[in-house]
DNA sequence: CATGAATATAGATAAATATCTATATAGGAG
DNA sequence: CTCCTATATAGATATTTATCTATATTCATG
């Protein structure tokens, strides 16, 4: 599995943001206009993004989307990031 | 601080495995060039920005460069998808 | 069904990114 | 000091990304 992708949703400042006001329980977009110096459609360009990683699922409330953080994936990335330390070796194999 | 800069390193795929190779105890760049389909400057280019991340840290040893992951740093992306997964909250606060 | 609000799409664009080739630099061995 | 090897830099370029404005779609409600 590719976890580039998954790690692209945080490499970007606004999205990083977008995830952590996710996170603390804010679901429609009026409250990330608020708070952020973005557009309507890069909003929506963002959460697209973070939906298509998986990182995500929205579910539409009438005309509202309500986004909900799919949180087994941000533990695929903690893992991942465990992996990588349990799999340390200090001896350079060169 | 900007997170966001950290988790770049890992949103691309050739960089991700060079982050692998590294924590496996590869250091130096002839395996990297021999297992990658990359050339040597992008190589270089690679390393570069993963040192200029604080992910690693290079040690010259004569023409040869040793690279060694900052556990640290990993140790910070863990402990900030944490925070994350500890700020839950179900609720839509709209 | 007409209107208004929320969201999505289209199209354009500037900036950033990943990559290459060619060249330079640095340092060890003869 | 010259040559070779490992890295780094320069310069070019195609692709991707983040962003915007303008427009379309969707859906609840009068």
């Amino acid at each position: 599995m590719d976890y580039s992708k998954l790690f692209k949703v945080f490499a970007d400042p606004n999205r990083l943001e977008i995830v952590k006001f996710l996170s603390k329980g804010v679901c429609c977009s009026c409250q990330f206009i608020e708070n952020f110096d973005i557009s309507q459609p890069t909003l929506t360009y963002h959460l697209k993004l973070i939906r298509e990683s998986g990182l995500a699922d929205s579910e539409k409330n009438g005309t509202w989307n309500k986004y909900k953080i799919n949180y087994d994936k941000i533990d695929e990335m903690i893992e991942f990031l465990i992996k990588i330390k349990n799999e340390r070796s200090e001896e350079c194999k060169c």
